[in-house]
DNA sequence: TGTACATCAGTGAACGCGCGTTCACTGATGTAC
DNA sequence: TGTACATCAGTGAACGCGCGTTCACTGATGTAC
């Protein structure tokens, strides 16, 4: 039951390949992949890496899954690391944590949340759970803060129609529509001055773009009474 | 000095050219913009558009200038739709035809918005000016308003430092950074919610992606006085 | 108004490069007896 | 422990396709006299 030499060489294979595609991303973009450069790089002929993915799309599709993953154990670590009472310190942790993840996996950012990749269409059932996991952590303290009647509800009208996600999905189970509403408007506010930001449309207009965003952050948890 | 029929052929060539040009980024992604696909579709040889541009980055810019542009006009029309004292209805309506404008556009505005096309560096002397046009219907509405004291000041820390524009771009002389404060956050929060729903992350959470943009941007407009 | 010359849109061939995917194969590693 | 066979990572050649850019050229349009 032990891996053989054989197995334990293709699992680094098959880390290697990724590496090399990321490092690839990072000069190129996502659309400069190529699994032909990553050939190259790593010393094999591209249909050696046929044997590892069945194509381009799979190894796409790895890449984004890997992509969302790291996002979401880097907001979980975050999570982790506040006490579990103090619901405002912890998003405000797990948001700055977000941000930093972006700026500092660039090319990983761009691929989840960048320009889709033309040509390709990403299988669901496998990326959305990790994609999923990272907005969960989010949902999960709002919803503690919640039912510990912390959490001040956001005004919207009553058109506006959410699907709430099933269990099935990483949320927490039979989630408030003021929760899920908090938690999708924060998530639009940070997502746009993270994608600004990192394709460089403020960086002539803003000089300090994280005390922007801790601000911006702050003013949210102020609005829902989690702060003040 | 009345055009040569060569003169009007040429120009309509140069439309011409522009508009297969969107309707292959319809197709296949700004990344998937081609001189060859170009020149095929309109019947010419691709050398042929060497006559029009200089290259293909010449084209990609002479695209994002149009863009940039056609949603500037877009904002300035929906806004000379209101009454002039009418604030919170202009920067209501100049917002809502920005989010119009990108569903409609979706090709243009993944051009200037999305992932910048590797390769490809846009030259600011051209595509910087139309950028600050659109930005700069808000600031003048902001603007207008502060001065007639209708507007309340965002909370910010002091240490956020904002570049303001001078009255070389388009932006109104000798901006109060309330005003620009405002305008950016506004900014980053419409984009966040556009770019989401755009690129197909926020559809299966979000039923009626309109009227949360439209509560989102009341809620700025009456945390800033100008509501209410 | 008619002729001589200049302009310039567009051609066709070529250059050198990239890409993903298939296929029959070699040869080393692993397994069953 | 040694041999026979199965597995499978990786090769090399080929297929058919794409791309941007250059160059010498043709031939129609426009201009000067």
């Amino acid at each position: 039951m032990s891996p053989t030499p054989r197995e334990k060489q293709r699992e680094q294979t098959l880390i290697e390949i990724k590496r090399l595609a990321r490092l690839q991303m990072a000069e190129l973009g996502p659309s400069g992949l190529s699994l032909n450069g990553i050939a190259r790089q790593i010393g094999l002929t591209t249909p050696a890496l046929y044997r590892y993915y069945a194509g381009r799309d799979e190894l796409i599709t790895a890449l984004i899954v890997d992509a969302f993953t790291s996002l979401a154990e880097t907001m979980e670590s975050a999570d982790s690391g506040v006490a579990a009472g103090d619901h405002a310190g912890r998003i405000m942790a797990v948001v700055l944590a977000y941000r930093a993840w972006a700026m500092e996996n660039k090319e990983d950012f761009t691929l989840i949340y960048g320009t889709p990749i033309s040509g390709y269409h990403a299988p669901e059932e496998l990326t959305q759970p990790p994609a999923r996991r990272g907005f969960a952590v989010i949902l999960g303290i709002l919803l503690e803060a919640y039912r510990g009647g912390k959490l001040r509800a956001y005004p919207y009208p009553s058109e506006v129609s959410l699907a709430l996600p099933g269990p099935e999905g990483n949320e927490p189970e039979s989630l408030p529509a003021d929760v899920l509403y908090i938690g999708l408007v924060g998530w639009t506010r940070l997502h746009g001055m993270i994608v600004l930001e990192l394709f460089g449309h403020t960086q002539t207009l803003i000089r300090s773009p994280e005390v922007f965003y801790r601000n911006e952050m702050e003013h949210l948890l102020r609005s829902v009474g989690l702060i003040e």
